[in-house]
DNA sequence: TCTATCAATGCAAACGTTTGCGCAACTGTT
DNA sequence: AACAGTTGCGCAAACGTTTGCATTGATAGA
């Protein structure tokens, strides 16, 4: 099938290619009945402007880059739905790469990115990433970078964020006013900067509170949160309520307290930090905290937007957490 | 900072572009002295080619398209990862697009597709599609169409899926040899032909053992599934086994045995058709013919590679499932 | 020394757009 | 009738590559 560009419209109508592309766009030097003409042709051929063609000549594409671990998962997955829906909306391509967590995959996706010209990154970094050397390149270029949910340290960056220490504060509080006594508080990897934040808000309302106890564990694996819990649900003083820090936690401490045929939330009471799928499929429903990954997508795109504006401001922004009750506490 | 083009190291070097062009793709003609000054001088400035130079000059871009209803959720993300691999192994970039089950969103899409020049496309078609001239277009225009998943049921289309016959067969077949004779097996919306495959293969299987009683249900959501599972395990005569057609099927049994306290596989054993993500999280894990959206999107792409090679045969392929063995049979 | 061959390089066109500028044909003013 | 201003359009260059062909200088054969 043959593919309709100006030249070929121009050619059926007797004009320039000059005029047929003013005329598509509207040119006011352009008249009225030329403009009808090449408008009427456009549509019955079925014109598409060839994006690339117009990338090369206006050294612009609108092609954004996304860098994410996985596509695949509880919260990066809502965060690329949010981004591909404002993507759309706003006419930019969406071309995303996954890390793997990897280093070296992640800098290779970087070089993809920069052969394509993209005209900004949103970016979440690997667990292994050392270096920002390979990023700053784009900040030298003036390719707005905006790093989302695992986010350099250093401030001279666009950051958008979970509110992590407002969540676990909010979780803490809860507790409390539930007026639980003593409670597990099972954490994730004691490596990840998000760890660190939601373990200090959450502790620092905890310990306003002298008569409860609170046992802190830290762990990597759904697994490990599984045995953490077992052992003190198999213990004589129970604890009467569990805090999970994520979705992955949450899994263990489920499984585990099934099998112990211990009663939500009449025994013990559950709570968790969670993009909001996993809770809602247990029974009773488990009562959270989100940390929507869709709303982090939304918050990014804006930044996003405000940086492709010029507008680019090196600054980190959160997303407000609300709680969401199920049945667990 | 400075883009760094072909002209740019002609410039340096006092060579003409072409020599530069030829030199760093190896050409024959180039004398290996002119060769090495070239690369050196590419790689210390960082040379990369402008992609949407050469996809104008070509008419070839490499990037595929890909449109979902929807980036998250059980199966389609482990498909886009797999794909993601793929494109990134073979240097193509991947756009992805959600129809959100809607015929004009959907439609959107394939225009943007089009507009971007894709190379080829991987579709699933939306619930609500009627008409496939919109995706004939592609077929007339040469561009590999490969659909997965909810593919159109007319032969002339390249389509890879789950063998949900083999599927569903191989979970009757299960039961019957695990001695089930009550069984409850619970099919999603009776409008996809999804389920009409797998409720007909299954059937088939059951009935040949004529001591074995199946209760057949169909259900919309997994609130549904959940309902009618209180109703069945309310009755004096429970069902020694359930069959699930499908996670979100999973999730409302599984709400309702636990509910009931009913214990998995003492009292009765359950058995689905799934990816493979949740019954690994439920304790114990449940058992499942494993329809993988990671397997079919390889499945996928090596079909697409055929296409792209010019082997465009317009078949039907299917991933083989398999059974993964939990605690729950 | 002249010509044929060959190796190495350069020229220029093409891909499809956009856009500054120039030009012709009107229009209206003096 | 001469002029300026306006309207509507076309020319050509540019974006960064690739590639057929022309060109150059050198080498070898006679």
């Amino acid at each position: 099938m043959e593919v309709i560009t100006l030249k070929r419209i121009s050619e059926v109508l007797g004009l320039s290619i000059s005029t047929v592309s003013r005329a598509l766009k509207n040119h006011p030097d352009i008249s009225a009945n030329t403009k009808r003409r090449v408008n009427e042709l456009a549509n019955t051929l079925d014109y598409e402007p060839n994006i690339n063609a117009i990338s090369l000549r206006s050294k612009k594409n609108r092609v954004l880059g996304l860098i994410v671990p996985s596509v695949s998962g509880f919260f990066y997955d809502s965060f690329i739905s949010a981004i591909e829906e404002e993507c759309r909306q706003h006419s930019y391509m969406l071309m995303i790469l996954q890390s793997s967590n990897d280093e070296e995959t992640e800098a290779n996706s970087l070089r993809i990115c920069r052969q394509n010209r993209i005209s900004g990154l949103f970016a979440c970094l690997s667990t292994k990433t050392t270096s920002m050397t390979a990023f700053d390149r784009f900040k030298e270029a003036d390719i707005p970078l905006v790093f989302f949910d695992k986010v350099p340290e250093a401030e001279n960056y666009n950051k958008v964020c979970i509110d992590d220490e407002a969540a676990a504060k909010l979780a803490a509080e809860l507790l409390l006013k539930k007026n639980k006594k003593s409670i597990l508080a099972i954490f994730g990897s004691q490596t990840i900067s998000i760890t660190r934040t939601r373990y200090k808000a959450f502790q620092k309302i905890i310990s306003l509170q002298n008569d409860v106890k609170t046992s802190n564990e830290y762990c990597d694996t759904s697994d490990a949160a599984k045995k953490i819990t077992k052992q003190y649900f198999t213990k004589k003083q129970k604890p009467d309520a569990v805090f999970c820090m994520s979705d992955e936690i949450l899994i263990g401490v489920i499984k585990s307290l099934n099998d112990l045929k211990i009663n939500i939330p009449e025994q013990t009471a559950v709570l968790a930090l969670s993009d909001g799928f996993l809770p809602k499929i247990y029974s009773p429903e488990i009562t959270y905290i989100e940390t929507s990954g869709y709303k982090l997508g939304k918050l990014a795109f804006t930044k996003m937007l405000n940086c492709l504006n010029g507008l680019n401001d090196n600054t980190e922004m959160f997303t407000r957490s609300t709680l969401v009750k199920g049945g667990s506490l």
